[in-house]
DNA sequence: CGATCGTTTGAGTTTGATCAAATGTGGTGG
DNA sequence: CCACCACATTTGATCAAACTCAAACGATCG
C-alpha cells in the first residue's frame, strides 16, 4: 500500500467499474478539495437538506439511515474509506437520508459545481459516478433480501461478508481481518434486529469458530464457512466483472 | 388524457426530474424500438445474463426478484408502466435481477448502443436517465425501512400508498382507484411476510373502511388515513421538488 | 471513583410463521 | 351446461424466532 492520497482509493474504485484514462483520474483527483476532520457522531448530512457540496471519506467509517417518527432506526447502509456521500446530490437536491459519521472520519469535499462542470468535459467521469451510484442501489437491494428473507444468522453472516468484501476491494483487510467500528446496537439497526438477538446470534458465530469481533476488529477464521451460511456471493458489489473475469479471481480475493 | 405513445409516461416521469428541450424529448421519443407483448409470468430479463438492449415498460406490471438458491423469494420493486427495465445496464453489464411480467405486457426495446450514443450526443438525457435510476436506489431503501422497521398492517399500507403514488403520477389512478394487479402471494414476497398474515393484515385495513382490493382493482377510500398507518411521506418518489414545490401540491395528489 | 456506554444473561411475551384444510373463482373441455 | 382442475383466498390451530423488560457485568474516562 503506497502512502493513500485523498482520492486513490475512489480512483481504485471506479477504476473497477468505468476504465479512465490517466487524465480523467487525475482530473477527478486534482477537483477534490481539501480533507475535512469530523468527530464521531457527527452529521454529514441531514435528511431534507441540500448539500452544495459532494463529500468523500477518505478515512473513517459512516452510515446512511432514515429515522421514523417514533425513533425506529433502520441502517440503509456503510460508508467506508473510498465512498462518496452522495453521489446523488449531484443530480437530486434534496437528501432523503441522514449520514452520520461512526468514527473520527476525514472528509474531502468537491463542490457541487465544479464536479458538474468536470463530468461535462469528461463525460467518462460522470459515467464511471453513476456506476458507482448504481451498485450503492444494488448493495441496498441486497440489504432488502437480507432483511426480508435471511434468518438472524445469516444476515449477520451476510454483513459481515459484505462488509469484509469492500474493505478488501480498497485494500482495507489483511489476512483475514479488518477494521470494524460498529457496536451491536448499530449491527441491531442495520439487520433490524435487537441488540439482545444480534448479542446472542455474535455468540453463535463465534461458538462456531467463524469470527471474532471486539474492540472494533473483524477478524473472519473461516470465510467459506461464512458466505455458505450467508448464502453470499460477491456479484452485486463487483457488477463490472464479466463472469470469466469473476471465475479467474474466485479464489483470489482474501 | 391523450392517447399513449410507448414514450409518454416515460417522458413524464423524466420531465419532472431534468427539464428536457423538446429535440431531447423527440430525440429519445424516435430511439425506441417497436414494443413486443409478452404474457403473464415471462421473464424479462434473467439474473447472471447481460442483456442487448433496455426494456421500457409500455404497459402491464412487471416485478423485480431475487431467489435465493432454497427457493426463498424476495420481491424488490415493482415495475409500472413508463418505468425502464434496466436503466443499469447501460452501465453495468450483468444483471443481478430477474425482472417477470406479473401481467400481459407491452415492452418497447431502446438498443443499448443507440441509447448510448444518443446520450453522448444528449448529455442530459444521460441524465435524466441517471436520475430515474437515483429515484430507484430510493425507492429500494425504503423498502428497506419499510420491511426492517415497519409492522405487518404499517408495511402493507406503505406499500399500497407508494404504489397508489406512482399510479397516480404517470395518470394511471382515477378517483382513488387503480389498476393493482397483484395476488397476495406477491404482496407476501415484497413484503417479508407469509401468505396467511397478509391475508388477515389485508382483512384488518378493510375492516377499517380504508380500502377494497380484489379482481386486480386497488380502491383507497381514506388516503390520508392509509398513509398515517403506514407513516408514509412521498418525498422519496418526488426527490426533484424542492420544500416549497411540494409544499404547495401537499393537498393536489389525487 | 462514580458515570457512561456497551455487552451479556435470564425470563416471559409477542408477532408473525407454519401446517392443514375449507372455500371461492375462473378457465377448459367434454 | 356441468365436471373438473388449477389457483387464490380464507380460516383455524399450533409453534417458534425474535422481541421486550430487567438487571448484572465490564470497560473506559474525566
Amino acid at each position: 500500500m503506497n502512502p493513500a492520497t485523498n482520492t486513490s482509493r475512489l480512483l481504485q474504485r471506479l477504476a473497477s467499474l468505468t476504465p479512465l484514462s490517466p487524465e480523467e483520474s487525475h482530473a477527478l483527483e486534482s477537483a477534490a478539495g481539501s480533507a475535512r476532520l469530523y468527530r464521531p457522531h457527527e452529521d454529514l448530512a441531514r435528511e431534507g437538506e441540500s448539500p452544495g457540496h459532494i463529500g468523500l471519506l477518505v478515512s473513517g467509517f459512516a452510515c446512511r439511515c432514515r429515522v421514523l417518527p417514533d425513533g425506529r432506526r433502520q441502517i440503509v447502509s456503510y460508508l467506508i474509506p473510498g465512498d462518496l456521500c452522495d453521489v446523488r446530490h449531484l443530480l437530486l437536491p434534496m437528501a432523503t437520508h441522514t449520514v452520520s459519521t461512526l468514527t473520527a472520519a476525514n472528509v474531502a469535499q468537491f463542490n457541487r459545481e465544479t464536479l458538474l462542470g468536470l463530468i461535462e468535459r469528461h463525460p467518462r467521469i460522470g459515467q464511471a459516478l453513476c456506476s458507482l451510484a448504481l451498485v450503492e442501489e444494488l448493495i441496498a437491494r441486497e440489504w432488502l433480501v437480507n432483511v426480508g428473507q435471511r434468518t438472524a444468522i445469516e444476515r449477520l453472516a451476510h454483513l459481515l461478508c459484505e462488509i469484509f468484501t469492500r474493505m478488501s476491494a480498497v485494500g482495507l483487510s489483511d489476512r483475514g481481518r479488518c477494521e470494524l467500528p460498529l457496536t451491536q446496537v448499530e449491527l441491531a439497526d442495520s439487520l433490524a434486529l435487537s441488540t439482545v438477538h444480534v448479542n446472542r446470534t455474535l455468540q453463535e458465530l463465534r461458538r462456531q469458530g467463524l469470527v471474532s469481533f471486539s474492540g472494533g476488529m473483524l477478524e473472519i477464521h473461516d470465510f467459506e464457512a461464512l458466505r455458505s451460511i450467508a448464502i453470499f456471493t460477491a456479484d452485486y458489489l463487483q457488477p463490472g466483472q464479466t463472469q470469466h473475469e469473476r471465475a479467474q479471481r474466485r479464489f483470489a480475493p482474501r
